[in-house]
DNA sequence: CGCCCAAAATTTGAATGCAAAATGCAAGCC
DNA sequence: GGCTTGCATTTTGCATTCAAATTTTGGGCG
């Protein structure tokens, strides 16, 4: 009997940080809003030790800006801290590319085919979370294959900082379609161990992505009417901290 | 008045991971030590809740390895994790280098030509120290003229894994002699604005320093005589988490 | 003599308690 | 009447205490 228990086996503060990123992710902790402790303690039902752990947890993950003595706030970003990311974002996924190109394995690359071909049928039926679901897990797989867990644990760190956004994007028809299209590309690019080819069709592809969120940013879709500018200013000195 | 007074502003666990931080990078706790609670509290003179705080940060930062109910451990760091750091190092140090050579200010490139001129003095003297705090200037003035908060964050948190080693490593008269040189290079292409050229040197700068870095710990030079393998394995385990 | 199991001791994890800092409010002052 | 100042309340930060898990040690058994 080797794997019977695999559960709790996890420290209380990971739960709770696994808990809150949800929460943070899909806004049910609206940007800009407070983090009370001992609200959240109750809420869910732990002590304050662990939630202070998780919290400072999601501080160094860049979901959450620690004020001194004043608590923590759910991070508001700005425009200019979505182009940030995703400048860093798509730098790091076309490196993935370029080194998955040339590591992907024939097993690695046909379990890529299968979750395409999913994708597509997700598409074809229009749905839509099955389809991030999808469309995150080939990503997912990409940076596997690039065989650096350093890269994808990178990748990770900076992606958690706008995934609350993409969460929240829901693509019109037209855009859909050609990230689907593109993803196509990015198969055969793959297929073809194109290194060069791969990393170009990625960071364009999201740069695409990019275009999106700051099109619903600006639409004031994402972040339904608030004053952007207010706690933005802060979040950019503390970024730039240590 | 503005800013007259900015000081003790920080929280205890802050300064805590800082020493801590300290210790591990100049090898005071060497690679693979446990960390014991007890231990360090009296050493640092603080209670268990803040430094546990700081060993929490750090394990996010990746410089120490949390084991459930088992406490931490110091990260040591295998050859295959020195070819991931450097790979994903010099991914973003690259990407550094082509914003840079389109976005630096012509103050900022005065100020790294000063930084350039003050470490090749440090050269002509063969005061190693000072070299790596100018090269340390130097590499963070272009980070900085990026003018990417998240890409410098980034490449803070993954050169911090490697940092202990860049520390360690005492070059030989050649390779500083070589380094000197591409950093003129370095200085050239940003004079010029040459994106490609600039990524392409930082790039081989950062390949050059990860093969020093890789021959010393082969050496073993840098963990004096220990067995790489023991902890080297659960590292690789720890490091795909999430 | 070596191995295994059990109980004690150490160590980590979580909860509570206490002190300090910040926020909010109200009264006094300009 | 608006602004500042002092006090009360709330909230955060750190220390201490309690509980659970692990490692160690001692003894018994094969």
């Amino acid at each position: 009997m080797a794997e019977v228990i695999a559960i709790a086996r996890l420290g209380l503060h990971d739960q709770v940080a696994a808990r809150l990123r949800t929460m943070l992710v899909e806004g049910r902790i609206p940007p800009g809003a407070k983090l009370n402790e001992r609200e959240l303690c109750e809420q869910l039902r732990v002590s304050r030790t662990p939630l202070r752990e998780a919290i400072k947890l999601l501080a160094a993950e860049g979901l959450v800006d620690l004020l001194p003595n004043r608590g923590a706030v759910a991070v508001k970003l700005s425009e200019a801290d979505v182009r940030n990311a995703f400048e860093v974002l798509a730098g790091l996924e076309g490196m993935s590319g370029e080194l998955a190109a040339q590591r992907i394995t024939d097993a690695e690359l046909a379990e890529v085919r299968a979750l395409h071909y999913e994708m597509l049928a997700c598409h074809a039926r229009s749905d839509l979370s099955g389809y991030y679901r999808l469309n995150a897990l080939i990503h997912a797989a990409i940076n596997s294959a690039a065989k650096n867990p350093v890269l994808s644990k990178t990748y990770r760190d900076v992606n958690g900082r706008v995934q609350s956004l993409r969460f929240r994007t829901n693509q019109n028809a037209a855009k859909w379609k050609l990230a689907v299209k593109e993803h196509g590309q990015i198969l055969d690019a793959l297929d073809a161990r194109d290194p060069p080819a791969l990393r170009a069709l990625l960071v364009e592809h999201l740069q695409h992505k990019r275009d999106t969120v700051l099109m619903l940013l600006r639409a004031g879709e994402i972040y339904p009417h608030a004053g952007p500018a207010s706690h933005a200013s802060i979040r950019s000195q503390v970024a730039g901290k240590r």
